[in-house]
RNA sequence: GGUCCUGUAGUGUAGCGGUUAUCACGUCUGCCUGUCACGCAGAAGAUCGCGAGUUCGAAUCUCGUCGGGACCGCCA
């Protein structure tokens, strides 16, 4: 092959009885008997052992150094083979072992088990902690589905363009990070949260298909599904396309990759739709895990006339748990304890008798008008307990937190299904409390259903062709139908504050661009460190990642973010506080 | 911005008011010709994250701070 190497250590096979060849990697274990010496040889495709009775060949050898070994392999005796290794039925047979850059620091963990230490450590020696098979596979893993994905995306047609990561700041979305500028004082660069702007910028220059694996730039906190700082999306954009037609070709390219890489149950296509409203209603979540079986009912009617303080002038949801009235004190404990922990004051619940009577903490508020009522709206059967959700507006959330935790608590959510949904008809806006007006709720640029007249509806009403696929509870992917018509664009921004004169500084060439014709279009963007976390199984998405930060936003290898010197503040014209 | 969990040799842990600070792996030395998580004998290695307080006495309790993790807000 070349001056370090004939083979790679996990292609030798019996096949390569009697010859003399050269292998090259890292030494993971050295075992000494005294007379005889076995040590064994690690690169990207295996591991080898490497033999010789000749101890001085071995002299200053330690673990995980690189080196460069000659030998001739041999055939093990029958009961000498490792049958756990593929290589277990030979070895070498060393003659010469050449240290090409040793190990001399003691490690700071053993590259065997070098998932069970911290993530601290396994951050700041990621180098090391990547020498292990399986964090090496995740990462292997991770680029074959980019590589299928880039493939299957080229078949459909799509034209792969990159845009530029120097940008410039907006004002709708996620925090940016910013980047200052030398040349112009005062003046900043933005990294792009997404390529949006220029997607659609790329279907006014007339390209009908475009996609990128793009990366994306976010100021936000860290989820244990949502990285700090930057991720990747296969980010794709469609001319003269309708949803239909990007759902088509988002459940062509989601179904094939879930297919092909892994074995659980997948969803059958067409996905199911779910409108936003529903899934509110039904899941307190526009991110249902239908694996789920537990679902909301209101009963806020029920209780108009309640003197049970905690239930009186709010919004009352329950969730209805079959079988489960037999479970311990402990139990319902921890299950008020989680409660608490999402901020609520507690949580109350009834257990169902089997002669259809109640008993537990709330029952005795309860009159037999809402005990009846109680039956039919949450269908309870015997021995079936319904949780009560009550605040004035918050109850839709936190009944779909309560839905969550009883869901994993109680073990119902089957691990070998992909249960995917979409969910549409977003609403276009939201009023927000704090500062008092209504704002976008996604993505400023969605068209709105029966854009002509938006400007008579209650805001909130205005529903736009903006749609999630969720999968298993989480969200894989957003995408709409843009706006291409500047009347309906100034309207939105309207509502939302911005008069033409805004609209025309903030997104000034993309305003401008808008007047020279352009294509009715649709797209789409998925979040693919959180897909290969749900392929793979992973809790942590950082595992899908090869030099992830910390949920901090620092990286502990690089030490990153750090203080930059006076020259280079000058050059930029900033002054640290 | 908020809440909760967490920090003990290189690593993973035990200890939770008085210990010579536990054990395992790793490291170092010696022995060993068939191991593959080799074995055996021995050794070194810890200002118990940092600072203050409570106490006769703090790894242990309290407060602060710094690092890590999870969640809410935020983000989509």
């Amino acid at each position: 092959m070349n001056k370090y190497r004939t083979h790679f250590c996990g292609d030798l096979t019996l096949n390569d009885i009697g010859s003399v060849v050269k292998i090259a990697g890292w030494v993971e274990n050295i075992r000494d008997h005294g007379g005889v010496i076995f040590v064994d040889i690690r690169d990207q495709y295996g591991t080898v052992q490497i033999v010789s009775n000749d101890n001085a060949i071995f002299d200053n050898v330690t673990r995980e150094s690189t080196v460069c070994v000659t030998g001739k392999v041999i055939k093990r005796d029958e009961e000498l083979i490792n049958k756990k290794i593929k290589t277990g039925y030979i070895e070498i047979l060393t003659s010469k072992l050449e240290i090409l850059s040793a190990c001399s620091n003691v490690l700071p963990f053993e590259i065997k088990t070098s998932s069970d230490n911290s993530l601290e450590v396994r951050l700041k020696y990621r180098y090391l902690d990547m020498r292990n098979k399986k964090v090496k596979d995740k990462i292997m893993f991770r680029a074959d589905v980019v590589k299928y994905l880039r493939d299957k995306t080229n078949s459909l047609n799509f034209t792969e363009i990159t845009t530029p990561i120097l940008t410039a700041s907006s004002p709708e979305g996620a925090r940016d990070f910013v980047v200052p500028s030398r040349k112009f004082h005062g003046k900043f660069y933005a990294l792009p949260q997404a390529p949006q702007l220029f997607k659609q910028l790329l279907m006014i220059a007339g390209f009908d298909r475009y996609f990128q694996i793009a990366p994306c730039f976010r100021d936000e906190d860290a989820r244990s599904d949502r990285i700090y700082g930057e991720f990747y999306q296969l980010d794709l954009e469609m001319s003269f396309a309708t949803e239909d037609d990007v759902c088509k070709v988002t459940e062509d390219i989601l179904y094939s990759t879930f297919s092909k890489f892994s074995d659980k149950l997948i969803s059958s296509k067409p996905f199911k739709r779910i409108s936003y409203k529903d899934s509110m209603l039904k899941y307190g979540t526009d991110k249902p895990d239908l694996r789920n079986p537990l679902y909301i009912v209101d009963l806020t009617n029920i209780f108009v006339k309640t003197s049970f303080k905690p239930f009186k002038d709010v919004v009352v949801k329950g969730i209805k748990v079959p079988c489960i009235a037999d479970k311990s004190n402990s139990w319902f404990n921890e299950v008020v304890d989680y409660a608490k922990s999402i901020n609520m004051p507690g949580i109350g619940y009834i257990m169902v008798n089997d002669d259809m009577t109640f008993r537990g903490p709330i029952d005795k508020f309860l009159t037999e008008v809402e005990r009846d009522e109680l039956i039919k709206a949450a269908e309870l059967k015997a021995n079936s307990v319904l949780f009560f959700i009550a605040d004035k507006c918050k109850a839709p959330n936190l009944a779909g937190l309560m839905r969550i935790e009883l869901g994993r608590k109680l073990n119902l959510l089957d691990k070998n299904r992909f249960d995917i949904c979409i969910i549409n008809d977003f609403p276009m806006f939201e009023y927000d409390d704090e500062s008092e007006k209504y704002i976008f709720m996604h993505n400023p640029f969605s068209l709105p259903k029966d854009g002509k007249d938006i400007i008579s509806k209650k805001p909130t009403d205005i529903i736009a062709y903006q749609f999630d696929f969720v999968c298993n509870g989480v969200e894989l992917l957003s995408g709409a139908v843009r706006n291409h018509d500047l009347k309906i664009m100034r309207d939105c921004f309207k509502i939302a504050g911005y008069d033409e004169e805004d609209l025309k500084e903030k997104f000034g060439s993309f305003y401008n661009a808008f007047n020279y014709g352009v294509p009715p279009h649709a797209g789409m963007a998925i979040g693919i460190d959180r897909m290969l976390m749900l392929l793979k199984g992973e809790d942590n998405i950082r595992e899908t990642i090869a030099f992830p930060m910390t949920s901090g936003g620092q990286d502990l290898m690089m030490g990153s973010p750090t203080t930059v010197n006076e020259t280079q503040l000058k050059d930029v014209h900033i002054k640290i506080r």
